[in-house]
DNA sequence: GTCTATAATTTGATAGAC
DNA sequence: GTCTATCAAATTATAGAC
């Protein structure tokens, strides 16, 4: 694998624990053997680094949820895969998703990487809102917003305790709604 | 108001927005005129810091909940006026949750912070369970474990997104059940 | 309690050789 | 692309005077 991808996995592994700023050039660079010189080459500023990470992620989880529920014909069956896409992603490895993390910190951030952050959330809720509108729900947006919100905040308050059965009864609120009445 | 009170003042503001690591001894104390040796005298580490922080945001907001609905009787009322005071708590400074902050980033605190935050997720599930309980829900703690994520999460989006509304519409998801069906 | 002084370490970043 | 060398600045922290 080249370098850049290398250093955005290592990055994103450790930010996705610990912040934008707990994680220093030096540490990636020990982690692949190399020294922090060398990473300014693929990323001049920190800023930039923050900026294809967030990108990148971006663009990998929309694929993700696009290729998972290409096949599927109902609004219900897409909500279930993309909630179960956000479970899986966040029980594989353990780790909260990486615009949570950053969202968290968003004020403290470098504008450009804040942004990044923020079409996020966007295009999330914006993918959502369709699927609910296609359900023909009252308030389609509303109710994206609100799951978009709850599973962000479940990975955090669930990865903070360590109590897994936290993001489990948030995730199935959300597909609770769709289940049939017995 | 005496020093340690100040400097805890400054330093939640400043965690808030940007997130422990950001947060520097020297910026809060020229912030209070003060030299950064001078922190040290009050709280010696920045972990311990961090332990101070959040044990005192965590009573102030229990003792909040706690005078806010100590007058109420029936478990809808309370849990009203505890999203209430969370909403309040949100838009008067438009600054996100401390916990919720320094949740995202927990695997890189410094355990006895990590601890701390764990115990206010905790406490804050507890009592929410209790009022769910209450009102005989057939799953009063994955209730309360949902409403509880959902607040924390719409926070991080909204601040995030610098979308009010978005906060709005996940605090009245939770407060819609106990609005009577028209 | 706050100061000066200082230390040790870490950090983001650059210049230039290979 | 990666290295060595280096830098300026920032950060946590301590010792001891006032």
């Amino acid at each position: 694998m080249d370098s850049a991808s290398q250093i955005l996995d290592i990055a994103e592994r450790r930010m996705r624990k610990a912040g934008f700023n707990a994680v220093s050039y030096r540490d990636i660079a020990a982690e692949m053997n190399l020294k922090s010189a060398s990473l300014h080459y693929h990323f001049p500023k920190k800023e930039d680094l923050g900026v294809a990470l967030v990108q990148r992620y971006s663009e990998r989880f929309e694929a993700l949820v696009e290729a998972d529920t290409a096949d599927l014909e109902t609004p219900q069956e897409k909500i279930t895969v993309f909630v179960r896409s956000y479970r899986n992603a966040f029980e594989e490895d353990g780790l909260v998703c990486l615009c949570a993390v950053l969202g968290a910190e968003a004020p403290g951030l470098p504008d450009p990487v804040a942004s990044e952050v923020k079409q996020f959330f966007e295009r999330m809720i914006d993918w959502l809102t369709a699927q609910y509108e296609d359900l023909s729900f009252a308030a389609p947006r509303a109710q994206a917003q609100s799951a978009i919100s709850l599973l962000q905040g479940a990975m955090i308050v669930s990865s903070a305790t360590g109590d897994e059965a936290i993001f489990e009864a948030s995730a199935n609120t959300i597909l609770v709604a769709f289940k049939p009445a017995h």
